[in-house]
RNA sequence: GUGUUCGUAGCUCAGCUGGAUAGAGCAACGGCCUUCUAAGCCGUGGGUCGGGGGUUCGAAUCCCUUCGAGCACGCCA
């Protein structure tokens, strides 16, 4: 669907043309002087360089030939040569209509001719680690551009890629050796089935890996003795596979309870290991295409350029002990990712510490034929999450936050909130905190631009205040709240439809906003970002509010405009759910 | 050292493909509930957009320089 400001746009240029100007001059944006008007082109100034005339000539020109357009209600010029616009509520009910017929509300989706397919690298939590609140961005980032482009049209695939190899998973082992030595899995004469229980629950396991993971780095003879587990592991012997499935049992068994509480679902639970095959044979590739060679005893693949601007160093393909790394599960992934799906991008989501390494890796890839040029591939770096001191979030004894512990306490808080605020059984107050409390999490971490860091102020996001998600959500509730008593006393939702009214400013603002949702959302995907959904949502909802305050809905007499005032409500509240089911989260009814 | 990101109100942040008087929220203060959820709305105060220079009719936005902070720079992930 064409975009309002475009049809606003089209018709000035045409002016502009008629004028005998460059038509690209018509260009129309919103006003950055609401007090003067809605709309703006400020063409007839940069018109005034090329055709060596006056600003103001131009622009009085321009409009001179706008004033008797039906789609304006006003046609100002300003000097220096400014041309002041409003749109005429006619023409804005029209769009407006014509968006609330339109199942994505004049977004342009995808079809079966430019659909495309994308896989999604977000989460990336490693087993027998409990989640951090350093998981929870890539986990909310990656949910939301994912349901993004979902929303677009395309395929997505989200795929968690763990990080369930590797010396991680040898030390594990090798602490459960030393306190359990005499169990099966590591008996090498034992040929029987292993049992289908774990020796361990996921508590066993958080507490293993963190004192295994310091205790290696003080003791050498422990990892060595990881690192030879390590090896059996990859080596297929066959009680540590066993025991090495139970670790990866137990631990997506937990994590996936985690992300259900964050409403976040992957397509794909992959994970390092699943590639661990590939590699030998793509490093055989690489090698065998003149790629790779070795440098200081490692295999490297250059990939410098010679219009870099900073010096790119080779991406590593294999250590100098011949061990893979993270570069090479990386590459294999992309190479298997490719085989199996054929994605037309792939997006990672991580730290954005990584963009360096990720700049490699990508580089490598293309160079060395893993993927064609067709296959875009993206990394977002995201930045870090910070305590209110500014310093990266910590628990009080500096430890690192567990997130299942910030999300239980702010899910605590919220419920208290909740229940002494409303009227509400226990019950359903445990409902809507939950509901609310991730809100809260995921719009305190949306709203904010991805790249940068970002204070995580409990007190701040739970708010009911400001540009919060409980502020959206009540919001919402509210609009709810009407269409149902609207509905109850038996009124037809569905049948009500805007009409043209006379003057009504908050009501105007809030359409000329709706307008936009289209072009928003399309940037909002086109640079995925979802930051630009909460920006809107946010002064959507502000200028709900104030048309809310001005305007009695439910007890308007006059019939037409009451239906009007409806419609209006429904296609907000609407366009909202699109945005928050965007973002990842959810309305409640009440709140 | 090289590269990179950033520096906007007391605090948290928008704005950055150049446009008119730099915007929100929080905090502070003052109004508005016999009427659809006041968890709301309306209003007031608060700024040399880190400093300096340049390009331009016009700069928070582009360029240069300087100060300050974060991050990354081959055998971690």
């Amino acid at each position: 669907m064409e975009k309002f400001l475009e049809k606003l746009s089209k018709e000035v240029a045409e002016a502009f043309k008629k004028a005998g100007y460059d038509e690209n001059l018509g260009k129309v944006g919103i006003s950055n002087r609401p007090d003067l008007c809605e709309y703006q082109c400020n063409g007839a100034m940069s018109g005034a360089k090329i055709y060596k005339k006056a600003p103001i000539m131009i622009a009085n020109e321009v409009g001179e030939l706008l004033k008797d357009s039906a789609s304006f209600s006003k046609v100002e010029v300003c000097p220096p040569g400014f041309i002041n616009l409003n749109v005429s509520d006619a023409f804005l009910t029209d769009y407006i209509c014509e968006v609330a017929l339109d199942k994505k509300f004049g977004v342009d989706v995808a079809d079966d001719s430019n659909k495309k397919r994308y896989i999604i690298d977000y989460g990336g939590p490693n087993v027998a680690k409990p989640l951090h609140v350093g998981h929870l961005r890539s986990a909310v980032i990656g949910e939301s551009i994912k349901r993004i482009i979902r929303y677009m049209g395309h395929e997505a695939i989200g795929d968690i890629h763990l990080g369930d190899w590797g010396l991680q998973m040898g030390l594990v082992i090798a602490a459960f050796k030393e306190s359990h030595p005499d169990l099966v899995y590591f008996d090498d004469t034992f040929t029987g089935e292993y049992p289908k229980e774990a020796p361990f629950t996921v508590s066993d396991l958080e507490e293993i890996y963190p004192k295994a993971s310091a205790r290696s780095k003080e003791d050498e003879a422990f990892k060595d003795e990881a690192m030879a587990c390590t090896k059996k592991l990859q080596d297929g012997v066959r009680g540590y596979r066993a025991l090495w499935h139970h670790i990866i049992d137990v631990s997506v068994t937990d994590l996936k309870r985690n992300y259900d509480n964050l409403n976040v679902e992957f397509d794909l639970w992959k994970g390092e290991s699943d590639v661990h095959d590939v590699i030998p044979g793509m490093v055989e590739e690489m090698k065998a295409g003149g790629f790779a060679h070795i440098s200081e005893g490692a295999l490297v693949v250059d990939v410098a350029r010679e219009d870099d601007t900073k010096e790119i160093p080779p991406c590593m393909i294999l250590k100098s002990d011949g061990a893979s790394l993270y570069n090479t599960t990386d590459l294999a992934t992309i190479k298997v990712r490719v085989k199996d799906y054929n994605p037309d991008a792939i997006i990672y989501l991580t730290d954005k510490r990584q963009e360096l390494y990720f700049e490699q890796v990508f580089r490598c890839a293309r160079k060395t034929g893993l993927v064609s040029d067709n296959v875009t591939l993206t990394h977002i770096g995201f930045g870090t999450v910070n305590g209110k001191d500014g310093k990266p979030f910590k628990t009080r004894d500096g430890g690192v936050m567990r997130l299942e512990y910030l999300i239980k306490d702010i899910n605590d808080k919220m419920y208290e909130k909740i229940l002494s605020g409303r009227e509400v059984s226990e019950e359903e107050a445990k409902e809507i905190s939950s509901t609310v409390a991730l809100s809260a999490i995921k719009y305190g971490d949306l709203s904010n631009q991805a790249g940068k860091d970002y204070i995580f102020d409990t007190e701040r996001f739970m708010s009911f205040e400001g540009d919060t998600g409980p502020y959206l959500l009540y919001t919402m509730v509210r609009i709810k709240s009407i269409l149902r008593k609207f509905a109850e006393a038996g009124g037809d939702i569905d049948s009500c439809k805007i009409m043209s009214t006379k003057e009504n400013e908050s009501k105007k603002n809030l359409l000329r906003k709706l307008a936009t949702y289209n072009e928003m959302m399309e940037g909002a995907f086109a640079e995925l970002a979802p930051h630009k959904i909460c920006a809107y949502l946010y002064e959507t909802a502000n200028l709900f509010n104030s048309f809310y305050h001005e305007t009695k809905i439910l007890s308007e007499e006059d019939e037409e405009l009451k239906k009007t005032y409806i419609a209006i409500l429904k296609l907000t509240l609407s366009i909202c759910e699109d945005c928050i089911s965007c973002l990842g989260f959810e309305a409640p009814d009440k709140m």
